[in-house]
RNA sequence: UCCCCGGUAGCUCAGCAGGUAGAGCGAGCGGCUGUUAACCGCUAGGUCCCAGGUUCGAGCCCUGGCCGGGGAGCCA
């Protein structure tokens, strides 16, 4: 249903249709009478006595043109002094553009100012500005082309998810945001407490607003696994929270996170759908967002489709932890971390193996028991466990996950081992002590998928507001 | 948290045997133009992050903070 709100009183304009500059630009669109609302990006003034305006809704990256004749009655008081970053209602005959730079244009015969932006003050110039400069104004960055094409190709993503999903089977669970549960093993958590932490005497946990402590989820994967043995197919999307102090480009305090669970998956099953995941997200990114996609080529990253399209028609590499081991121990890389079984491959260890070596995703399972958490199923060799790590060239591990250790006495012996409290897991052991079954899961990061599609070398830069040590501006 | 680098006009930066500041872009004004990273000319605009110190004199040197960036660790 097109939508008719006019900003003032009606002056026989109702009718016309209200389109996005998106809609507007494609050439079916010529010959319409229409309304367009939205950002002035720039405006150019001809001595033939007219001007043009370059409109932005934020629908797509492209601008639309709009012509302003002289003969407006607020032309010289209001259009000649519109600047980058005003709001206006365009109304007009959309017409094949004389210009070689746009096929079609806005003949406009009537503008309604919405809202001035002072170019003395609006801190968004005609200009090209530093994605550091632009995190301090993250309230007006989304106007900008960069993080306009960013936030839609994270809609994309977020959209091709959920499709993906429905359409294998898997039922959208939402796992709780505050969890008791501390001691999941993914890093340190916030505290979620209503307590006055200056009382004196100190308050005790037992008077919190939940009668224990409480945190907020460092991941749903627990409870997920709850629903996976009992409706089979599951996934959890939304916000998690690592209260770590990383100060890097690839980590949030805050950030949002997929993690399907399903029972009677071996690891195998698992590799099988975190590929195919991935692959479907990557063809609806380069398929639905193709205009911002060449915008990132061109601005961010030059190799930013040719990876995308090279990934898709490459099979994952899957490979043992120990065979990686192998390949890195016999590079003949001088690597500035120690190769050896047993310990943790670093992050120039995983680069090599995928910028490298391979030149494609790979994914390395059957990591040493030591080095992963308890819930991970232990392999017959009883030194590795059934965990992968999807390893993408650049962005590093963008998904880690694992068959999960179903059987009750080896999960136990593990958890000991790792010194965690039975007491403490006693509804998850349940799922072991009745009807348990083989299943497996993983989680990916969203904006790390993102990062890695857009080509973006910031984190900050891929979420609307992020959240870092020191950092929880707007 | 550790290791580097940086904080000078609205933005991006230059300045350096220590003698109180410049450019480009942006902005304002004027010219030109169916224009489109527009172009040409002129103008305005700066507690040189903060606090101490050394010095006749500090953007520049020293000390201590604060903030930002990159890398590492942690991981998604």
């Amino acid at each position: 249903m097109a939508n008719t709100f006019s900003p003032e009183p009606s002056r026989g304009c109702v009718d016309m249709e209200c389109l996005t500059v998106r809609e507007a630009r494609l050439p079916a669109a010529v010959g319409r009478e229409v309304i367009l609302r939205g950002w002035v990006r720039t405006r150019r003034d001809s001595k033939g006595g007219f001007s043009f305006l370059e409109l932005n809704d934020g629908s797509c990256l492209g601008n639309i043109q709009v012509i302003v004749p002289g003969e407006l009655p607020n032309y010289d008081s209001e259009i000649r002094q519109l600047t980058t970053g005003c709001s206006i209602q365009v109304e007009g005959l959309i017409q094949a553009s004389p210009g070689e730079k746009q096929a079609v244009e806005v003949l406009a015969s009537r503008i309604v100012v919405f809202g001035w932006a002072s170019p003395e003050t609006y801190l968004l110039q005609k200009k090209r500005h530093s994605y550091e400069f632009l995190r301090t104004i993250a309230h007006l960055r989304p106007r900008t082309n960069s993080f306009g094409a960013v936030m839609r190709v994270r809609n994309t993503v977020a959209r091709s998810i959920h499709e993906f999903f429905q359409e294998e089977g898997f039922l959208y669970i939402h796992t709780p945001i505050i969890t008791a549960s501390d001691c999941e093993g993914a890093g340190a958590m916030f505290r979620v407490t209503t307590l006055d932490p200056q009382a004196n005497p100190p308050p005790k946990a037992e008077d919190d607003f939940f009668g224990k402590p409480t945190y907020l989820t460092v991941s749903g994967q627990l409870e997920a696994e709850v629903f996976a043995c009992s409706l089979g197919k599951v996934y959890t999307f939304g916000p998690t929270f690592r209260a770590e102090n990383s100060n890097t480009t690839r980590h949030l305090a805050e950030f949002w996170m997929v993690e399907p669970e399903a029972a009677f998956f071996d690891l195998a099953a698992n590799m099988d759908l975190a590929e195919r995941f991935l692959k479907r997200i990557l063809r609806d990114v380069l398929e639905r967002c193709s205009e911002d996609m060449e915008f990132f080529a061109r601005w961010v990253e030059p190799s930013a489709i040719t990876t995308l399209e090279h990934v898709l028609q490459e099979d994952f590499i899957r490979l043992s932890y120990t065979e990686a081991i192998d390949i890195l121990a016999r590079s003949g890389q001088n690597f500035e971390f120690p190769v050896e079984w047993g310990r943790d491959l670093q992050a120039e260890h995983e680069r090599y193996l995928t910028e490298t070596h391979f030149h494609k995703p790979v994914i390395l399972t059957d990591y040493p028991r030591t080095i992963k958490p308890f819930y991970m199923r232990l392999n017959d060799d009883e030194r590795t466990v059934r965990a992968m790590d999807v390893l993408l060239p650049r962005v590093g591990e963008i998904i880690g996950g694992s068959q999960r250790e179903e059987r009750l006495d080896v999960l136990t012996q593990r958890m000991q081992e790792q010194g965690l409290r039975m007491e403490d897991y006693w509804w998850y052991l349940d799922l072991r002590r009745y009807g348990t079954v083989p299943h497996s899961g993983f989680g990916l990061g969203l904006e790390r998928a993102v990062q890695f599609i857009t080509g973006m070398g910031n984190i900050r830069d891929v979420i609307p507001f992020p959240r870092t040590p020191g950092s929880a501006e707007f």
